[in-house]
DNA sequence: TGCTCATGTGTACAAGTGTTCACATATGTG
DNA sequence: CACATATGTGAACACTTGTACACATGAGCA
């Protein structure tokens, strides 16, 4: 699984890779892949998992920083930027299965956004921040930050890993997008 | 080209694609993709400018097609997504491109979608919807506007092309994320 | 100690891969 | 018409690929 990581850390697709690559990257021989996975597509499911795994230590990291509401949005994103840099291959494999050719692992990390857009509703609930939504609206909310937060992925990983200035543009572009949803979802009346 | 597309269509990821495999489904042997193009990354380009086209066609019947700024949100949407019915191949390519191995083919893909970005704030500053955003803020709420269309993209690729349902709740989620994201910009204070 | 089980190895094979080259066939233009 | 240019063909090459199978090794436990 770190090999293939590593191989799509270098800028590899993920659909792209084989067997007796990923094993030559993994230094075994090809036939060793079949002691822990079925296929490429059972990999990537696993992958999947351990992204769970990344993610939720993201979040936790967020909920023990983000005490005071003032500073949610600007705090937030500089976790989620700076897990993303420390994690780059993860994410970006995790950016190429949105689109990627298994189901299965589409659906996964699909579900790995729900659970994270449903983790911040709980968390805004309770910050009291958005007591004049229904549970719906904040849903919706709430899916539509995780969302541009995933998309700000994209410009993440695009630009150079150390490029410190080019990350502090996207920092301060995505906490601009939150908080133009956060400035309609006070405003939002049903 | 076509039949690049078509193996996307059918699930295929398009890095994961070779060139004899391309040149099968064309009807067509090997040798005579070199004649029209030097390398799988080649093709991507060539068709990341004709998804140009496509996008630009959308964009014309949008214009045509939206009169008044009342019903803007639900008939573009709607425009959106029956482009992205009808030209379910493309979009895919679209959507595997944002996070592909070639990074031509990303930032072209990008670029287009700046420029789609552009065009809607001069409709916007033209309908007169706006009037209160300076320059750069417009700019910013027509890119999240863009990316969560784009984002919309992967709800409606992975559903059954013909489950009209599930199409009809994709297209009502879009958009309530759009008028979000107008309340929003409707109460901007920079 | 010896047994079991998980993991890794080496060899083998049929099939698929990208790319080359010389050759064939259209197509349109002077 | 003849000729140039674009496109398609067939055979050939050296590699790579996925997968099967029998065998080796090592760790943990009785």
């Amino acid at each position: 699984m770190d090999a293939a990581l590593e191989l799509v850390g270098k800028g590899r697709h993920f659909a792209s890779l084989g067997i007796r690559e990923v094993t030559r990257q993994a230094g075994v021989v090809p036939t060793s892949f079949y002691r822990h996975f079925t296929n490429m597509d059972d990999l990537g499911l696993q992958l999947v998992d351990e992204l769970g795994l990344v993610l939720r230590r993201m979040m936790r990291e967020a909920r023990s920083n983000v005490l005071q509401a003032d500073k949610l949005i600007d705090e937030s994103v500089a976790i989620f930027i700076s897990h993303a840099r420390n994690n780059r291959s993860f994410f970006m494999f995790m950016a190429q299965g949105l689109a990627g050719e298994s189901r299965a692992v589409q659906e996964g990390i699909r579900s790995e956004m729900r659970y994270f857009a449903s983790e911040l509703a709980n968390d805004l609930r309770r910050l009291r921040v958005v007591d004049h939504l229904n549970d719906a609206d904040l849903d919706m909310t709430c899916d539509l930050v995780v969302r541009s937060v995933a998309f700000s992925l994209t410009d993440i990983l695009i630009i150079a890993p150390d490029d410190e200035s080019q990350t502090e543009q996207v920092r301060k572009r995505t906490a601009r997008f939150l908080q133009l949803i956060f400035v309609g979802a006070a405003n939002w009346t049903r």
